[in-house]
DNA sequence: CTGGGTGCAAATAGTTTGCACTCCT
DNA sequence: AGGAGTGCAAACTATTTGCACCCAG
């Protein structure tokens, strides 16, 4: 087993690849302790060309392992997925990301939207602040 | 009165000057029918110097004036903000962005970030769908 | 009359593409 | 063996910065 998040959703699209440099981007990503940059990816890869990794990282994300990260200030992330469908909360401070869902949050959504006459296709939605390790504790 | 959008925001600081391209930035966003890039904004105004728009239009950010749109595919545009906190509707067919507020949906987010330990600072929150023009109408 | 603002051009950051070559299946 | 995948380098998109000059207050 090479990486536990291996070679199963390969197989999910006939005629994927699991290839040398892919197996190398998907070891990184999941040895990933915190949200890293494309850039920070593909330097931690000297042996894989840029464009493959910025290649991977899009088909990983199509496959639903990786997920993208928008931080505030515009710049962008990424981290393994953990589930199917959840927000991020992103602390700013040590920029860890968590991930929750509530589908009572979606329902909420979806509502907002049919009031403005609006057919929902999808949404994206991210907390920032501090996490707890981070927050002032408050006392 | 130059532009109903006008030199009042720019009071509220001190130093801050109404100059000539401020003022021809605020009149084209102003006048914006769509939401629009920085790259289509400073092409509207051959006039005014790239950087002076890319300044300015950080500058009515920061001053509520202007808000930053996310769209889907990770590219950004920009739009007059109509109210103080709010989220945007983005319609992927026509482009056509509105917004909602939503009390009870910033309580439920404030919740799930508690829940999570995490201290709260701001939040991001777009839909992204089809608006009731666009729309297949169901029936 | 002076410090905030501006224009230009070059620099930077982030990502994509063309193409010849490689290698998984 | 054939098409998916790769590496490289160049192209591209989006935005920022340095700096000499300018003008609103």
């Amino acid at each position: 087993m090479p990486t536990g998040v291996d070679a199963a959703a390969f197989t999910s699209r006939p005629g994927l690849r699991l290839t040398g440099p892919r197996r190398a981007v998907l070891e990184a990503v999941a040895a990933a302790a915190t949200p890293f940059t494309a850039e920070e990816l593909a330097q931690s890869l000297p042996g894989v060309g840029r464009a493959t990794v910025f290649r991977t990282i899009r088909l990983l994300q199509d496959l639903d392992i990786l997920c993208r990260v928008p931080l505030e200030d515009g710049s962008v992330r990424y981290q393994l997925s953990r589930g199917d469908h959840h927000h991020h909360l992103v602390c700013s401070q040590c920029g860890a990301v968590g991930e929750f869902d509530d589908p009572e949050l979606d329902r909420l959504i979806q509502r907002n939207a049919r009031r403005a006459g609006f057919t929902l296709a999808s949404h994206s939605l991210e907390l920032y602040g501090s996490c707890r390790a981070c927050s002032p504790g408050r006392g």
